[in-house]
DNA sequence: TAGATTGTTAATCGATTAACAATC
DNA sequence: TAGATTGTTAATCGATTAACAATC
Protein backbone atom coordinates (compact mmCIF):
# COMPACT_ATOMS: atom_id res chain seq x y z
CA UNK A 1 0.00 0.00 0.00
CA UNK A 2 2.23 2.69 0.86
CA UNK A 3 5.73 2.92 -1.46
CA UNK A 4 9.21 3.11 0.35
CA UNK A 5 9.57 2.25 3.86
CA UNK A 6 11.65 5.21 5.58
CA UNK A 7 14.36 5.25 7.33
CA UNK A 8 13.88 5.26 11.40
CA UNK A 9 16.25 8.56 11.17
CA UNK A 10 13.66 10.36 9.47
CA UNK A 11 10.81 9.30 11.45
CA UNK A 12 12.58 10.46 14.54
CA UNK A 13 12.21 14.34 12.64
CA UNK A 14 9.15 14.18 12.04
CA UNK A 15 7.49 15.23 15.32
CA UNK A 16 9.95 17.86 15.38
CA UNK A 17 8.70 19.01 11.63
CA UNK A 18 4.74 18.44 12.65
CA UNK A 19 5.82 20.40 15.83
CA UNK A 20 7.90 23.47 13.71
CA UNK A 21 4.78 23.65 11.21
CA UNK A 22 2.04 23.77 13.86
CA UNK A 23 3.82 27.11 14.95
CA UNK A 24 4.21 28.78 11.48
CA UNK A 25 0.71 27.88 11.26
CA UNK A 26 -0.21 29.71 14.16
CA UNK A 27 1.79 32.62 13.40
CA UNK A 28 -0.74 32.57 9.84
CA UNK A 29 2.35 31.49 7.33
CA UNK A 30 0.81 29.89 4.71
CA UNK A 31 3.86 28.65 2.61
CA UNK A 32 7.94 28.35 3.59
CA UNK A 33 11.17 27.04 1.48
CA UNK A 34 13.28 24.41 2.74
CA UNK A 35 15.86 27.34 2.91
CA UNK A 36 13.80 29.46 5.73
CA UNK A 37 12.13 26.43 7.80
CA UNK A 38 16.14 24.87 8.08
CA UNK A 39 16.90 28.57 9.63
CA UNK A 40 14.23 28.00 12.03
CA UNK A 41 14.59 24.37 13.08
CA UNK A 42 18.44 24.53 13.02
CA UNK A 43 18.81 21.95 10.62
CA UNK A 44 20.03 22.35 6.99
CA UNK A 45 17.54 23.21 3.59
CA UNK A 46 19.17 19.38 2.30
CA UNK A 47 18.35 17.92 4.66
CA UNK A 48 14.89 18.91 5.03
CA UNK A 49 14.08 18.35 0.99
CA UNK A 50 15.44 14.70 1.44
CA UNK A 51 12.71 14.48 4.04
CA UNK A 52 10.14 15.28 2.57
CA UNK A 53 10.97 13.40 -0.52
CA UNK A 54 10.02 10.22 1.64
CA UNK A 55 6.70 10.66 0.84
CA UNK A 56 4.60 12.58 -1.59
CA UNK A 57 5.88 15.35 -3.68
CA UNK A 58 4.83 18.35 -1.79
CA UNK A 59 6.79 21.10 -2.88
CA UNK A 60 6.06 23.59 -5.16
CA UNK A 61 8.95 25.00 -7.48
CA UNK A 62 10.08 28.43 -7.10
CA UNK A 63 7.56 28.28 -4.06
CA UNK A 64 8.30 25.96 -1.08
CA UNK A 65 5.64 24.14 0.57
CA UNK A 66 2.25 24.68 1.81
CA UNK A 67 2.16 24.50 5.72
CA UNK A 68 -1.38 23.39 6.03
CA UNK A 69 -1.23 20.52 4.18
CA UNK A 70 2.32 19.66 5.09
CA UNK A 71 1.73 19.46 8.54
CA UNK A 72 -1.54 17.13 7.70
CA UNK A 73 0.54 14.94 5.20
CA UNK A 74 3.02 14.46 8.43
CA UNK A 75 0.14 13.83 10.94
CA UNK A 76 -1.22 11.60 8.47
CA UNK A 77 2.10 9.77 8.09
CA UNK A 78 2.32 9.59 12.25
CA UNK A 79 -1.03 8.20 12.82
CA UNK A 80 -2.06 11.23 14.19
CA UNK A 81 -5.53 11.22 12.21
CA UNK A 82 -6.17 7.68 14.01
CA UNK A 83 -7.89 7.89 17.54
CA UNK A 84 -6.21 6.14 20.06
CA UNK A 85 -7.29 5.09 23.16
CA UNK A 86 -4.85 5.14 26.31
CA UNK A 87 -4.56 3.97 29.70
CA UNK A 88 -1.71 5.05 32.17
CA UNK A 89 -0.69 2.29 34.83
CA UNK A 90 0.14 4.18 37.82
CA UNK A 91 -1.60 6.71 38.95
CA UNK A 92 1.58 8.66 41.23
CA UNK A 93 2.76 12.01 40.17
CA UNK A 94 4.39 11.00 36.59
CA UNK A 95 0.91 8.90 35.94
CA UNK A 96 -1.15 11.82 37.13
CA UNK A 97 1.13 14.31 34.79
CA UNK A 98 0.33 11.96 31.70
CA UNK A 99 -3.27 12.19 32.60
CA UNK A 100 -3.75 15.54 32.99
CA UNK A 101 -1.69 16.74 29.65
CA UNK A 102 -4.79 17.49 27.82
CA UNK A 103 -2.47 18.57 24.78
CA UNK A 104 -2.17 14.75 23.95
CA UNK A 105 -6.33 14.85 23.21
CA UNK A 106 -5.50 17.54 20.17
CA UNK A 107 -3.22 14.94 18.92
CA UNK A 108 -5.73 11.89 18.60
CA UNK A 109 -4.99 10.12 22.25
CA UNK A 110 -8.16 9.93 24.72
CA UNK A 111 -7.08 8.85 28.13
CA UNK A 112 -9.81 6.10 29.24
CA UNK A 113 -8.57 4.60 31.86
CA UNK A 114 -5.97 4.92 34.78
CA UNK A 115 -4.91 2.04 37.48
CA UNK A 116 -3.21 1.80 40.45
CA UNK A 117 -2.20 -0.39 43.38
CA UNK A 118 -2.90 2.08 46.13
CA UNK A 119 -6.26 1.23 47.50
CA UNK A 120 -6.01 5.09 48.97
CA UNK A 121 -6.71 6.00 45.58
CA UNK A 122 -9.52 4.26 44.53
CA UNK A 123 -12.22 6.22 42.97
CA UNK A 124 -10.44 9.58 42.91
CA UNK A 125 -11.25 10.89 39.64
CA UNK A 126 -8.69 12.29 37.12
CA UNK A 127 -9.87 14.71 34.43
CA UNK A 128 -13.22 13.04 34.62
CA UNK A 129 -11.94 9.32 34.73
CA UNK A 130 -11.82 7.45 37.82
CA UNK A 131 -8.67 5.21 39.32
CA UNK A 132 -9.46 1.82 39.23
CA UNK A 133 -7.31 -0.84 40.93
CA UNK A 134 -4.65 -2.82 38.90
CA UNK A 135 -6.78 -6.04 39.56
CA UNK A 136 -9.59 -4.46 37.11
CA UNK A 137 -7.31 -4.26 34.51
CA UNK A 138 -8.44 -7.69 32.90
CA UNK A 139 -11.55 -6.83 32.95
CA UNK A 140 -11.46 -3.00 31.76
CA UNK A 141 -8.95 -4.29 28.94
CA UNK A 142 -11.92 -7.10 27.58
CA UNK A 143 -14.67 -4.63 27.80
CA UNK A 144 -12.38 -1.22 26.04
CA UNK A 145 -10.34 -1.29 23.26
CA UNK A 146 -6.70 -0.38 24.57
CA UNK A 147 -4.42 0.90 22.07
CA UNK A 148 -1.56 2.34 24.12
CA UNK A 149 -0.88 1.86 28.12
CA UNK A 150 1.25 4.10 29.72
CA UNK A 151 3.56 2.49 32.39
CA UNK A 152 4.64 4.92 35.03
CA UNK A 153 5.01 2.25 38.02
CA UNK A 154 8.64 1.24 39.63
CA UNK A 155 10.53 -0.95 37.41
CA UNK A 156 10.59 -3.96 39.61
CA UNK A 157 6.54 -3.70 38.59
CA UNK A 158 7.20 -2.96 34.97
CA UNK A 159 8.08 -5.98 33.69
CA UNK A 160 5.33 -8.16 35.20
CA UNK A 161 2.67 -5.89 34.34
CA UNK A 162 4.20 -5.77 30.50
CA UNK A 163 3.57 -9.43 29.87
CA UNK A 164 -0.07 -8.80 31.74
CA UNK A 165 -0.38 -6.47 29.00
CA UNK A 166 0.53 -8.31 25.83
CA UNK A 167 -0.87 -11.29 27.16
CA UNK A 168 -4.37 -9.25 27.26
CA UNK A 169 -4.08 -8.19 23.73
CA UNK A 170 -2.58 -4.60 24.23
CA UNK A 171 -0.57 -3.71 21.02
CA UNK A 172 1.77 -0.58 22.39
CA UNK A 173 3.34 0.48 25.61
CA UNK A 174 4.65 3.50 26.44
CA UNK A 175 7.13 3.01 28.83
CA UNK A 176 8.58 5.33 31.85
CA UNK A 177 10.04 2.69 34.29
CA UNK A 178 13.32 2.45 34.12
CA UNK A 179 14.13 -1.02 31.91
CA UNK A 180 14.33 -2.41 29.25
CA UNK A 181 10.80 -4.35 29.28
CA UNK A 182 11.49 -7.85 27.07
CA UNK A 183 8.19 -8.38 25.65
CA UNK A 184 7.49 -9.98 21.99
CA UNK A 185 8.27 -8.50 18.75
CA UNK A 186 4.87 -7.87 17.92
CA UNK A 187 4.80 -5.59 20.62
CA UNK A 188 5.24 -2.41 19.87
CA UNK A 189 7.53 -0.37 23.26
CA UNK A 190 8.60 3.29 22.94
CA UNK A 191 10.83 4.17 26.29
CA UNK A 192 11.01 7.27 27.91
CA UNK A 193 13.94 6.88 30.13
CA UNK A 194 14.72 9.97 32.42
CA UNK A 195 18.05 8.93 34.65
CA UNK A 196 19.05 8.09 30.76
CA UNK A 197 18.19 11.65 29.67
CA UNK A 198 19.80 13.07 32.68
CA UNK A 199 23.23 11.50 32.55
CA UNK A 200 23.69 12.62 29.10
CA UNK A 201 22.94 16.02 30.36
CA UNK A 202 25.38 15.49 33.08
CA UNK A 203 27.99 13.83 30.19
CA UNK A 204 27.15 17.62 28.28
CA UNK A 205 28.01 19.38 31.28
CA UNK A 206 31.30 17.95 32.03
CA UNK A 207 32.50 18.08 28.38
CA UNK A 208 31.57 21.62 28.39
CA UNK A 209 33.63 22.87 31.38
CA UNK A 210 35.95 20.79 30.00
CA UNK A 211 36.12 22.87 26.90
CA UNK A 212 36.09 26.13 27.92
CA UNK A 213 38.85 25.94 29.82
CA UNK B 1 42.97 16.11 29.29
CA UNK B 2 41.01 13.56 27.91
CA UNK B 3 42.44 11.53 24.98
CA UNK B 4 39.75 11.37 21.64
CA UNK B 5 36.96 13.06 21.37
CA UNK B 6 33.77 10.35 21.82
CA UNK B 7 31.00 10.27 19.06
CA UNK B 8 27.57 11.19 20.13
CA UNK B 9 26.14 7.49 19.26
CA UNK B 10 28.40 6.57 21.83
CA UNK B 11 27.59 8.32 24.58
CA UNK B 12 23.90 7.99 23.88
CA UNK B 13 24.42 4.47 24.58
CA UNK B 14 26.56 4.95 27.66
CA UNK B 15 23.36 5.53 30.08
CA UNK B 16 22.42 1.95 28.97
CA UNK B 17 25.56 0.17 29.79
CA UNK B 18 25.33 1.38 32.70
CA UNK B 19 22.17 0.44 33.58
CA UNK B 20 22.81 -2.97 32.51
CA UNK B 21 26.10 -2.84 34.31
CA UNK B 22 24.31 -1.90 37.44
CA UNK B 23 21.94 -5.29 37.18
CA UNK B 24 24.72 -7.12 36.60
CA UNK B 25 26.25 -6.08 40.08
CA UNK B 26 23.18 -6.48 41.85
CA UNK B 27 23.39 -10.36 40.00
CA UNK B 28 27.21 -10.33 42.01
CA UNK B 29 28.57 -10.74 38.42
CA UNK B 30 31.93 -10.07 38.39
CA UNK B 31 33.03 -10.33 35.03
CA UNK B 32 31.29 -10.23 31.39
CA UNK B 33 32.52 -10.69 28.00
CA UNK B 34 31.72 -8.43 25.34
CA UNK B 35 29.34 -11.43 23.36
CA UNK B 36 27.53 -12.36 26.83
CA UNK B 37 26.61 -8.55 27.60
CA UNK B 38 25.68 -8.17 23.84
CA UNK B 39 23.10 -11.28 23.90
CA UNK B 40 21.71 -9.40 27.11
CA UNK B 41 21.11 -6.07 25.86
CA UNK B 42 20.27 -7.42 22.50
CA UNK B 43 23.48 -5.64 20.83
CA UNK B 44 26.09 -7.04 19.23
CA UNK B 45 29.80 -7.67 20.29
CA UNK B 46 31.41 -5.90 18.06
CA UNK B 47 30.03 -2.83 19.08
CA UNK B 48 30.48 -3.19 22.42
CA UNK B 49 34.12 -3.85 22.32
CA UNK B 50 34.25 -0.93 19.70
CA UNK B 51 32.20 1.57 22.20
CA UNK B 52 34.38 0.28 25.36
CA UNK B 53 37.66 1.02 23.62
CA UNK B 54 36.83 4.92 23.12
CA UNK B 55 38.47 5.13 26.84
CA UNK B 56 40.57 2.80 28.50
CA UNK B 57 41.20 -0.52 27.54
CA UNK B 58 39.30 -2.47 30.13
CA UNK B 59 38.95 -5.50 28.69
CA UNK B 60 41.24 -8.61 29.95
CA UNK B 61 41.69 -11.20 26.93
CA UNK B 62 40.67 -14.29 27.33
CA UNK B 63 38.40 -13.24 30.27
CA UNK B 64 35.86 -10.31 29.36
CA UNK B 65 35.42 -7.02 31.58
CA UNK B 66 35.37 -6.47 35.19
CA UNK B 67 32.05 -5.79 35.77
CA UNK B 68 32.65 -3.36 38.58
CA UNK B 69 35.37 -1.79 37.01
CA UNK B 70 33.75 -0.86 33.77
CA UNK B 71 30.22 0.47 35.63
CA UNK B 72 32.76 2.83 37.64
CA UNK B 73 34.90 4.01 34.56
CA UNK B 74 31.38 4.80 32.67
CA UNK B 75 30.29 6.64 35.59
CA UNK B 76 33.31 8.66 35.69
CA UNK B 77 33.07 9.71 31.93
CA UNK B 78 28.90 10.59 32.22
CA UNK B 79 30.05 12.39 35.41
CA UNK B 80 28.26 10.32 37.73
CA UNK B 81 31.01 10.63 40.65
CA UNK B 82 30.54 14.82 40.67
CA UNK B 83 27.98 16.19 42.71
CA UNK B 84 25.16 18.16 40.69
CA UNK B 85 22.52 20.70 42.53
CA UNK B 86 19.20 20.35 40.68
CA UNK B 87 16.34 23.00 40.92
CA UNK B 88 12.56 22.26 39.76
CA UNK B 89 10.97 24.23 38.07
CA UNK B 90 7.20 24.05 38.06
CA UNK B 91 5.41 22.18 40.52
CA UNK B 92 2.89 20.20 39.26
CA UNK B 93 2.36 16.90 39.33
CA UNK B 94 5.46 16.40 36.57
CA UNK B 95 7.58 18.75 38.71
CA UNK B 96 6.78 17.03 41.74
CA UNK B 97 7.44 13.33 39.62
CA UNK B 98 10.84 14.51 39.20
CA UNK B 99 11.62 15.86 42.94
CA UNK B 100 10.52 12.72 44.31
CA UNK B 101 12.19 10.75 42.29
CA UNK B 102 14.80 9.44 44.47
CA UNK B 103 17.06 7.43 42.44
CA UNK B 104 18.59 10.10 41.02
CA UNK B 105 20.19 11.43 44.35
CA UNK B 106 22.24 7.80 43.99
CA UNK B 107 23.66 9.17 40.75
CA UNK B 108 25.08 12.43 42.37
CA UNK B 109 22.08 14.74 41.93
CA UNK B 110 20.31 16.85 44.75
CA UNK B 111 17.47 18.71 44.77
CA UNK B 112 18.02 21.93 46.42
CA UNK B 113 14.95 23.92 45.10
CA UNK B 114 11.42 23.90 43.97
CA UNK B 115 9.91 26.87 42.35
CA UNK B 116 6.36 27.62 41.15
CA UNK B 117 4.34 30.50 40.60
CA UNK B 118 0.77 29.31 42.16
CA UNK B 119 0.85 31.29 45.87
CA UNK B 120 -1.55 27.99 46.88
CA UNK B 121 2.42 26.12 46.85
CA UNK B 122 4.17 28.56 48.35
CA UNK B 123 5.77 26.37 51.50
CA UNK B 124 4.35 23.31 50.58
CA UNK B 125 7.36 20.69 50.71
CA UNK B 126 8.74 17.96 48.70
CA UNK B 127 10.74 15.66 50.21
CA UNK B 128 11.96 18.56 52.85
CA UNK B 129 12.26 21.16 49.82
CA UNK B 130 10.13 24.11 50.76
CA UNK B 131 8.45 24.59 47.39
CA UNK B 132 9.36 28.90 46.75
CA UNK B 133 7.74 31.53 44.71
CA UNK B 134 9.58 31.83 41.13
CA UNK B 135 10.54 35.82 41.82
CA UNK B 136 12.53 34.21 44.43
CA UNK B 137 14.73 32.74 41.80
CA UNK B 138 17.20 35.41 40.99
CA UNK B 139 17.78 35.57 44.96
CA UNK B 140 18.74 32.07 45.65
CA UNK B 141 20.81 31.76 42.34
CA UNK B 142 22.61 34.17 43.83
CA UNK B 143 23.05 32.21 47.57
CA UNK B 144 23.15 28.78 46.11
CA UNK B 145 25.36 27.07 43.28
CA UNK B 146 22.60 25.34 40.60
CA UNK B 147 24.00 23.10 38.16
CA UNK B 148 20.64 22.16 36.62
CA UNK B 149 17.71 23.45 35.97
CA UNK B 150 14.39 21.00 35.03
CA UNK B 151 11.62 23.27 33.07
CA UNK B 152 8.43 21.59 34.13
CA UNK B 153 6.25 24.49 33.16
CA UNK B 154 3.72 25.38 30.10
CA UNK B 155 5.71 26.49 26.64
CA UNK B 156 4.47 29.70 27.02
CA UNK B 157 6.03 30.36 29.91
CA UNK B 158 9.85 28.21 28.94
CA UNK B 159 11.67 30.19 27.02
CA UNK B 160 11.43 33.39 29.36
CA UNK B 161 12.43 30.98 32.32
CA UNK B 162 15.49 29.75 29.96
CA UNK B 163 16.86 33.67 29.34
CA UNK B 164 16.15 34.18 33.22
CA UNK B 165 18.41 30.95 34.00
CA UNK B 166 21.15 31.79 31.83
CA UNK B 167 21.11 35.19 32.87
CA UNK B 168 21.66 34.01 36.13
CA UNK B 169 24.59 31.75 35.55
CA UNK B 170 22.37 28.21 35.24
CA UNK B 171 25.09 26.20 33.06
CA UNK B 172 22.36 23.77 32.30
CA UNK B 173 18.43 23.34 31.04
CA UNK B 174 16.47 20.05 31.75
CA UNK B 175 13.57 21.00 29.15
CA UNK B 176 10.30 18.98 29.30
CA UNK B 177 8.44 21.95 27.59
CA UNK B 178 7.08 21.36 23.89
CA UNK B 179 9.57 23.97 22.52
CA UNK B 180 13.28 23.51 21.84
CA UNK B 181 14.79 26.87 23.69
CA UNK B 182 16.88 29.35 22.14
CA UNK B 183 19.74 29.71 24.52
CA UNK B 184 23.32 30.45 24.17
CA UNK B 185 25.87 28.22 23.13
CA UNK B 186 27.25 28.00 26.49
CA UNK B 187 24.01 26.58 28.05
CA UNK B 188 23.10 22.72 27.34
CA UNK B 189 20.13 21.87 27.20
CA UNK B 190 18.64 18.17 27.02
CA UNK B 191 14.90 18.05 25.91
CA UNK B 192 13.09 15.54 26.81
CA UNK B 193 10.06 16.19 24.35
CA UNK B 194 6.80 13.37 25.76
CA UNK B 195 4.66 14.53 22.79
CA UNK B 196 7.14 13.53 20.28
CA UNK B 197 7.50 10.18 22.05
CA UNK B 198 4.06 9.48 21.69
CA UNK B 199 4.00 10.35 18.06
CA UNK B 200 7.09 7.88 17.45
CA UNK B 201 5.07 5.42 19.73
CA UNK B 202 1.80 6.19 17.32
CA UNK B 203 4.21 5.61 14.20
CA UNK B 204 5.27 2.64 15.08
CA UNK B 205 1.85 1.11 16.46
CA UNK B 206 0.33 2.01 12.68
CA UNK B 207 3.27 0.54 10.49
CA UNK B 208 2.89 -2.97 12.82
CA UNK B 209 -0.56 -3.08 12.01
CA UNK B 210 0.45 -2.43 8.68
CA UNK B 211 2.83 -4.93 8.75
CA UNK B 212 1.00 -7.95 9.72
CA UNK B 213 -1.89 -7.53 7.19
C1' DT C 1 48.96 -25.26 27.26
C1' DA C 2 44.53 -24.52 24.62
C1' DG C 3 40.43 -22.09 24.50
C1' DA C 4 38.47 -17.78 24.91
C1' DT C 5 38.20 -13.16 24.11
C1' DT C 6 40.12 -8.97 23.42
C1' DG C 7 41.67 -4.60 20.56
C1' DT C 8 41.81 -2.99 16.14
C1' DT C 9 41.78 -2.79 11.15
C1' DA C 10 39.01 -3.27 7.06
C1' DA C 11 34.49 -3.65 4.81
C1' DT C 12 29.83 -2.39 4.73
C1' DC C 13 26.00 0.09 5.53
C1' DG C 14 23.27 4.23 6.37
C1' DA C 15 22.69 9.11 6.87
C1' DT C 16 23.94 13.80 5.73
C1' DT C 17 25.56 17.35 2.73
C1' DA C 18 26.57 19.34 -1.76
C1' DA C 19 25.42 20.29 -6.34
C1' DC C 20 22.58 21.24 -10.16
C1' DA C 21 19.28 20.41 -13.99
C1' DA C 22 14.36 20.93 -14.25
C1' DT C 23 10.67 24.10 -14.00
C1' DC C 24 6.94 26.91 -11.81
C1' DT D 1 10.21 36.25 -18.41
C1' DA D 2 13.73 35.75 -14.60
C1' DG D 3 14.41 34.46 -10.03
C1' DA D 4 13.53 31.12 -6.80
C1' DT D 5 13.26 26.70 -5.24
C1' DT D 6 12.35 22.15 -5.84
C1' DG D 7 13.50 16.89 -6.52
C1' DT D 8 17.16 14.00 -7.07
C1' DT D 9 21.77 12.27 -8.05
C1' DA D 10 26.49 12.11 -6.48
C1' DA D 11 29.96 12.83 -2.88
C1' DT D 12 31.08 12.78 1.80
C1' DC D 13 30.88 11.62 6.30
C1' DG D 14 29.91 8.74 10.27
C1' DA D 15 28.44 4.54 12.45
C1' DT D 16 28.01 -0.42 12.49
C1' DT D 17 29.48 -5.00 11.47
C1' DA D 18 32.88 -8.48 10.21
C1' DA D 19 37.22 -10.50 10.62
C1' DC D 20 41.37 -11.91 12.74
C1' DA D 21 46.06 -11.57 14.75
C1' DA D 22 47.60 -10.96 19.43
C1' DT D 23 47.67 -12.89 23.89
C1' DC D 24 46.04 -13.92 28.72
Amino acid sequence: MEKKTISPAVIRRLPRYYRYLGELLDQEVEGISSYELSKRMHSTASQIRQDLNNFDNFGHLGYGYNVKNLRDKIGEILGLDQSRNLIVIGAGHLGQAIANYAQFERMGFTLTGLFDINPDLAGKEVRGIPILMLDDLDRFALEHRVDIAALTIPKSAAQSVARRLTGLGVPAIWNFAHVDLEVGEKTVVENVHLSDSLMELSYNLMSRSRDSK
